[in-house]
DNA sequence: ACAACTGTACTAATTCATATGATACAGTTA
DNA sequence: TAACTGTATCATATGAATTAGTACAGTTGT
């Protein structure tokens, strides 16, 4: 279910969490979907199941998904979360421009890359 | 010189590489100009010079100062470091927008938010 | 009722990056 | 010669991230 390869450089807890982000915004997990448990998920990735409690918390917090102590942990209803996860995502992307043009990047090359990613011209 | 307050959650010679790198492409420290010494700044911003000292380090290792040991340490020209900085900016904004795109944002909406900040409606 | 599962909580130990502090060396500059 | 330069090395301290072990209360299926 949650095939990936931890990386170096973000801590585990993060890598996973934007995994699932991603399974849940991309729609590969639907409403009220029940995630694996914990110690499943731990087993799997070889590593510490409070990792993975970590984590669900996290992603409790930002609303995707709601856990009930003694059943499991479920995909939050897609309204709760879909604004804010996109407020949360601009804003990040914000810094980025602005970082991006203190460098010396012009606009127009930002746009150009835009265009390149979402073309599928890359990854 | 180096006016700057530091701030929470990055390494401070993060920080200060960062500073230090806005200064050289914007322009403000031109070829061959000299930078203070790392005991200099340290003193300045009452931090370790060891921590100045790996600034120092990164920043030549980027291309962007060269030093010469007993001399100081000088902003590299121009044409040297670029190309290479243009480089390193386009990455890390490409990767910017790969999770922007993977969290459900729009083309559309990352070319909306560019120019707002370019126009100076932001920051 | 029982066994196996669930999320959650707590504490201790460990690893790692960061930052400090002190000292030292060799070369330059005035 | 004295004061400065970049650089190197060692020890220490701190905090975040992670691992590890254990425990509890509630559920689920048999």
């Amino acid at each position: 279910m949650f095939s990936m390869r931890l990386q170096g450089g973000a801590p585990i807890y993060e890598q996973l969490e934007q995994r699932i982000t991603e399974l849940i915004l991309s729609g590969e997990m639907t409403e009220n979907e029940k995630l694996p448990a914990v110690r499943e998920i731990a087993k799997q990735l070889s590593i510490n199941p409070n990792t993975v409690q970590k984590t669900y918390a996290n992603l409790e917090a930002r609303g995707l998904i709601y856990s009930i102590p003694a059943k499991g942990s479920y995909v939050a209803h897609r309204g709760d979360y879909l604004e804010r996860i996109r407020n949360e995502s601009m804003k990040t992307f914000s810094e980025a421009v602005k970082t991006a043009l203190k460098q010396g990047l012009t606009s127009k090359e930002l746009h150009e890359a835009i265009d390149k990613i979402s073309n599928g011209k890359e990854e």
